[in-house]
Parts: structure tokens; sequence; C-alpha cells
DNA sequence: CGCACGATGCGCT
DNA sequence: GCGCATCGTGCGA
């Protein structure tokens, strides 16, 4: 799944009408019994959403001041998520740099990594557990393709810990050499 | 460019 | 009380 999000568009509609979107170009994969996935140990008030029906919203805060957004993937009752973690800018993108609170970002930089994603959609914990699917959901996937040139290469993911299955899984995906693609610049080609 | 570090809240042990 | 699925800045090369 976290392969096959590559070229598609996530979407916000704000409380005004404006669409806020941009194509995913950097995923990764938390699966079950994986010693880097938050719910390894146990189900918790903030980690079930990833136990939820395919297409929760799973959001978190971290490092005491930014949130990632997660998809949950896997059937009701299994824990698993796709981690989105940068987009191609698309829609509103005025919009999106007045969240991230600077005019000096380059377009490609709007959604770059996890947490900058989230400031420009402005998505917060309230779209925790949230349903993508549902049909006046103001969060949501379009179905979108990647112009045919683009080539999906995979990594282990950036800046887990666990153990060493964890560390060397090959569970990040992402478009190669795409602008918006974040990480070390070895990770981005 | 690469690396070190600080900010800063809170989930979980 | 520890450590985090991060980011921006500042330093030296």
């Amino acid at each position: 799944m976290a392969r096959d999000l590559l070229g598609k568009r996530l979407v916000r509609v704000l409380a005004d009408g404006t669409r806020l979107a941009g194509r995913i170009v950097e995923t990764e994969a938390y699966c079950p019994g994986d010693s880097a996935m938050h719910a390894y140990r146990r189900k918790t008030a903030r980690n079930a959403p990833m136990f939820m029906q395919p297409g929760t919203a799973y959001v978190y805060f971290t490092y005491g001041m930014h949130f990632c957004f997660n998809i949950s993937t896997e059937a009701e009752g299994v824990p698993a998520a796709v981690l989105i973690r940068a987009l191609e800018p698309l829609e509103g993108l005025a919009c999106m740099r007045a969240h991230r609170g600077r005019n000096d970002v380059a377009d490609a930089a709007l959604c770059q990594g996890p947490a900058n994603l989230c400031k420009a959609l402005a998505l917060d914990r309230a779209f925790s557990g949230c349903d993508l699917l549902a049909p006046d959901s103001v969060l949501f996937v379009e179905d979108d393709t990647l112009a045919g040139e683009w080539v999906i290469k995979t990594s282990p993911r950036i800046g887990i810990s666990g153990d060493e299955v964890a560390l060397r899984a090959p569970w990040r995906f992402y478009v190669a050499a795409h602008p918006a693609v974040s990480g070390p610049p070895q990770l981005r080609r």
C-alpha cells in the first residue's frame, strides 16, 4: 500500500472550501510485529486509529512540536499504517506557505518531510481517527497517476530506532530524484 | 555539503 | 523520567 499510494493526490479542504492538495511522492510502511511501530507493544488511546478500518487517519504529535500523518491500511483489529512523508504541492500553494509561517520556502519544500506536510495542510491531532473514505470527509486521497518517467525506489526508513529488522527493512518508498522528497541527499536519488 | 544541537510536549515505562 | 516515525540553524570543510 505504501508503494501504491505514490502518485495519488492527498486533498485537504479547509473550512472556507479552499483545496490544498499534493501528489504523494514519499511514504513509509509500518507493519504488524514491527518494533519501530507505535502499536508494537499494545493498543493505546493514541495508536488506536492504526487498528481501525483501512483509510483511517492516524496523526501523532512528536518532539514536542510536530505532527505526522498516517493512513491505516489493514483490516480492523490489525495495526498497520503508511506514513505520508512528502507531497509535490499541486493546489493551494499560497495557503500552504501561509500555514508554514515563512515566505522563504521553495514550492517543492512546502510539504517536504512528514511534519512540514502536516503544517502546510494544517493537520493536527483533531484528524486522528477520522475516516478518509467518508463521503463528507475534508481529508481524502484522490486517484491520480505518476507521469510515466518516474522511478520508484526504496530505502530503510528514516529516523527510527528498533531492532535490526526494523532498522534494515526497505520500507520507505519514494519517487527517485523528485525535488519534493525529504531526507539526506543520498536517500533522495 | 555534512554534522551537532536545541526546541519542546507528552506517551509510555 | 526517558526518549521520540522532526526541523531549522549554525558551524567547519
